[in-house]
RNA sequence: CGGGACGUGGCUCAGCCUGGUAGAGCGCUUGGUUUGGGACCAAGAUGUCGCAGGUUCAAAUCCUGUCGUCCCGACCA
């Protein structure tokens, strides 16, 4: 390709919209336009680099057996009623309607047309294993878009179906497909560690998220560099210690504490409870029923584990400043600060203690009664627990659960997620085969999903400097950048860079062309901006030498004859592909 | 949905407080000089100042509303 012949609208400035490396670089490179808020426009050399990403994507899940299916994005209400998730999704769909005010969803993720598929297909165990695979538009109508294309309203996603007969069955598939995610983000270049994970609204039981290092990733992730844990901070679980048990104190006792409506003012003079001595008590409404949920002091609430725990679908904090919540607030007698769950609780109100309180006695709550509270307060002995959940969030430095190594927590950008469903959609969408004994039996599902929009971006994100992207060549828009710097139709650096673009073409490499009438600076600048991983100077100075200039991406200039140029440059892009390939290749 | 910031030429921004002629740099067009790290000179084109009301002799500027964008939170595969 001739530089001149496509479009690379590069900028020398920084958008004033975006706000990370990664967006900045996808736009000043010329990759992508926004057209609105989480919409964007792919340019030519962005959509290159996409179609990379899904051709790797493509490869390696053809390798592992899955195979190629396109499904519409344009849904029909009805299959999304019978799985449940009209409701449990509502506000992520995007819905549209036709002419005759039918309305239609616009596909966030594809578990229902897949097992409609499959209930009417796959009828027999004979039919078993399969996997069902495509790369296709999402709508998901985010409240808030952001970081380009890191969280979008519109963006291309690989999504995987496995169907097997057994739970066993469907591990194995599992493992295929979590085998193959390592191998598709190391062929991209990218730093990628699989950890585990909430399963959500997408159901099922077991999970893990494919996660890329960086600051400004959305996710925290929990991890122990001794025994290797690794789960995404909703998931994960420490080995903290229970509270401490006392001796059992005497009576609950109240005392004044005027003013004091903070975990932090109880803990200092004149009240000095330490906020591991405290009982923190949340008033949270659960599918529209409030329940309170106990914590130690010290300790925050992980919202994903309640909803996990408690199968709760919506969960919100009851709001002070709410005036249909004031009801739950004078129902227990008091206002946030001096809540407590040792009377006034309503008989019908579930209480969710933190398993980390179980035992512990000795400890201070809210009296219900503002500008009171409760001391030796016994919490097995004086509140009424429904259930003890592990319902809070884990901190950096605690004991990991399974070695008591040093626990870490860093930022993350979930670009993979897997999933075992087990029949979550098979039975409401009656997708069942026949056994060999003639018995109907729901098949055992799991799902796979990577945001291939998200993973260019990571690429970006985790692959840059000063100067610009620093494309691996596996996902560059193109793999090699040749710079005559004179383009004068027959001039010397002109004559060599079509010879070397033919050669180099004729062997299979990636060449763009910079056939572009600008001084050298403009042309060196705009190839390190887009971040090319080779780029071939050819000038006059050299070329009286009998050389050109080859300089990779993020290494030096190196002068070469210029009988070498072509197989230099070979050699170098197989090189690096090579070591961007798997090391333990996975047998069909 | 709550909090905050911002909407001025294709891009980045100034001007607004204190109302009165719409500006700069980059980019673009033309000509010339340049030509190994985002050149220089000259000439030029490009704006209903997001939109709608209001105040005023007069509004980019003040007021109200609205739409959009970005950030934080909430929320979220």
């Amino acid at each position: 390709m001739r530089w001149t012949q496509t479009l690379i609208p590069t900028l020398k400035e920084v958008p004033a919209d975006a706000e990370i490396v990664s967006h900045q670089l996808l736009v000043r490179a010329g990759l992508v336009r926004k057209l609105a808020g989480g919409l964007y426009t792919f340019l030519p050399l962005g959509l290159r680099s996409l179609n990379k990403v899904a051709q790797i994507v493509r490869e390696e899940m053809n390798r592992a057996g899955a195979i190629e299916v396109s499904m519409p994005c344009l849904q029909p209400p009805e299959i999304w009623q019978a799985s449940g998730r009209y409701e449990t999704m509502r506000d992520a769909l995007c819905r549209v309607k036709d002419r005759a005010q039918k309305e239609w969803i616009l596909g966030p993720t594809h578990e229902e047309v897949i097992t409609t598929l499959a209930a009417g297909e796959m009828n027999s165990y004979k039919q078993f294993p399969k996997n069902f695979y495509q790369v296709g538009i999402k709508f998901r109508d985010e409240i808030r878009p952001r970081f380009g294309l890191m969280r979008a309203k519109e963006f291309i996603m690989k999504d995987a179906y496995s169907f097997d007969t057994t739970d066993a069955g469907a591990m194995e598939s599992y493992k295929k497909m979590y085998d193959a995610y390592t191998r598709i983000f190391s062929r991209c270049g990218l730093q990628a560690f699989p950890v585990e994970a909430d399963t959500g609204v997408i159901g099922g039981n077991h999970s893990h998220e494919f996660m890329v290092p960086a600051a400004t990733g959305e996710n925290d992730v929990v991890y122990c560099e001794k025994c290797g844990y690794a789960a995404n901070i909703e998931k994960a679980i420490s080995g903290v210690p229970r509270t401490a048990a006392r001796e059992v104190g005497p009576e609950v006792e109240k005392f004044a504490t005027p003013g004091v409506v903070t975990i932090e003012a109880l803990s200092k003079a004149p009240y000095s409870v330490p906020a591991n001595r405290q009982i923190k008590t949340l008033v949270y409404i659960a599918d529209s029923q409030p329940v309170l949920i106990l914590l130690r002091g010290d300790d925050q609430l992980n919202e994903t584990k309640f909803m996990a725990r408690t199968g709760a679908i919506a969960v919100r904090p009851a709001d002070a400043k709410n005036a249909a919540d004031q009801a739950l607030f004078a129902a227990l007698g008091a206002q946030p600060g001096s809540l407590g769950a040792v009377r006034n609780v309503p008989s019908d109100w579930k209480v969710y203690a933190d398993e980390r309180l179980q035992g512990a006695n000795d400890m201070t709550t809210g009296a219900n009664e503002d500008g009171y509270h409760f001391r030796n307060v016994s919490i097995e002995r004086d509140i009424r627990v429904t259930a003890w959940f592990d319902l809070r969030t884990v901190t950096v430095g605690e004991p990991c659960a399974k070695c008591g190594g040093s626990l870490k927590i860093r930022r993350a950008i979930e670009v993979g997620h897997v999933f075992k469903l087990g029949t979550k959609y098979s039975e409401p969408l009656n997708a069942t085969f026949l056994d060999e004994n003639g018995q109907r039996h729901p098949s055992v599902m799991g799902c796979y999903g990577i945001g291939v929009t998200r993973t260019l971006q990571a690429v970006i994100e985790q692959g840059n400097d000063k100067d610009g992207v620093v494309w691996p060549v596996s996902v560059a828009p193109y793999q090699v950048c040749l710079t005559p710097l004179s383009v004068a139709p027959g001039s010397a650096p002109m004559e060599l860079a079509e010879k070397l673009y033919a050669e180099l073409t004729a062997a299979g490499i990636e060449v763009i062309l910079d056939d572009r009438d600008e001084r050298p600076g403009v042309k060196f600048k705009d190839s390190e901006l887009v971040g090319f991983p080779i780029r071939v100077g050819i000038g006059e100075k050299s070329l009286a030498k009998g050389e050109v200039e080859i300089k990779p991406r993020s290494g030096a200039i190196q002068a070469v004859k210029i009988e070498a140029a072509a197989s230099t440059v070979i050699e170098w892009v197989q090189s690096e592909l090579k070591r961007l390939s798997p090391q333990a290749p996975v047998a069909a």
